[in-house]
DNA sequence: TGTACATCAGTGAACGCGCGTTCACTGATGTAC
DNA sequence: TGTACATCAGTGAACGCGCGTTCACTGATGTAC
């Protein structure tokens, strides 16, 4: 970011992608096109495919910059810990972090905005879940180097991300249908919910 | 099935489908267009959107038919079983009934390579793992019923069934990008998966 | 500080593509008498 | 068994749409001397 020209491409880049989320998150995903967004801009549609190669790439700009924090997260864990919990110490954090990560880029509340959007689109809450695939496989192997197991051959560090994945994502489920959209409303249930996947996978729910 | 016009209307259907994975498995989905796919069963395109909604629903539409087994399986397990248990039961069973439900519309054969190339095909396993979300959302349902506690209020179904699905979606990666391509496979790979769950969350991955 | 040239972000316009829809129509199958 | 009418699967052709791509080009910024 050095040069004029830099940071003038900057500029346009944080432009558009203010513009897209802030039209997707107001008149919806699939009724806006990608020359509105570029319209906004005042740019042509030819330079929103400089910056983003597609529209859902836009859109998962800034989930993009969460899902590579959360990784770095889990990397930075201290090896004593056991493999759970490491994954909820990163994700906490990670919660924890987020505003000064992203307000860098656009306001926190229109990311929460546009995370919730995902959540209630059909066609992006389907690349989200194979996004997520993708970011599971990269803990996978994480895990599996601090634990020192052989990822191809020992299911245990898959399996567990799997698990841990299933419960963020029924977390993200209740938060996005939820009434408080803050980030402290999805800290809480995330660590809520790790609490119980003890008791759900106990053998009879009714003794308590 | 009774009059002559609903058994020509089944095999016009039966054709399509047929034609449409046969195409997609060989071809590739992205590659096969729905006029290829009327062309093949020479019918107009108008046609096929008679059957089908889109082209995704065809690709989608023996799996439709598998996931309503498995639901009715979960919903007909006996209420002593604990959560966990009846949902092992009924996959393990599901595997195990499944050449007969679906040889009835498609080669068992053409089922499991779709079912593959559902697996790596981007677009594909996207809009498989949001599918599986609806599914998981029904099979909590059921599990809250059988063991009366209330879907809105205790996580414990959606967690139970979250984790569950982690398990066979990693089950399924490993079984898509195996190997052995039998149903055989992939049964004795759930079995194994779900062994494992329970020292996946263990403490301490180094002492066994 | 000024000049000459190189780089490269952005332009504008047109296009290919395939999905899914719309229309008015045909002709085979079903039904009532 | 035959006739008249109703139903409805399938037709053909055309279209709207928006994503993403291609082209040759402009003009602002950067760099070398």
């Amino acid at each position: 970011m050095e040069t004029l020209r830099e940071r003038k491409k900057q500029r346009t880049r944080d432009a558009l992608l203010r513009a897209a989320l802030e039209l997707f998150t107001t008149r919806g995903y699939e009724a806006t096109t990608v020359d509105d967004i570029a319209a906004a801009v005042d740019v042509s549609q030819r330079t929103f495919f400089r910056y983003f190669a597609s529209k859902e790439e836009a859109a998962f700009a800034v989930q993009e910059m969460t899902e590579a924090h959360f990784v770095e997260a889990v990397r930075a864990r201290p090896p004593h810990e056991a493999p759970m919990q490491a994954l909820r110490q990163a994700v906490i954090e990670g919660w924890d972090g987020l505003s000064e990560a992203v307000s860098a880029v656009v306001p926190v509340e229109l990311y929460l905005r546009m995370y919730r959007l995902i959540e209630s689109t059909p066609v992006l809450l389907a690349a989200h879940l194979r996004r997520s695939m993708e970011v599971e496989e990269r803990i996978a192997r994480i895990l599996a180097e601090r634990e020192g197991v052989d990822v191809r051959t020992d299911p245990r560090p898959r399996l567990a991300v799997a698990v841990f994945a299933g419960v963020i994502r029924v977390t993200e489920r209740q938060w996005s249908t939820g009434e408080d959209m803050g980030v402290a409303a999805i800290r809480e249930l995330t660590a809520r919910y790790l609490d119980q996947v003890g008791p759900a996978l106990a053998e009879d729910w009714r003794t308590r």
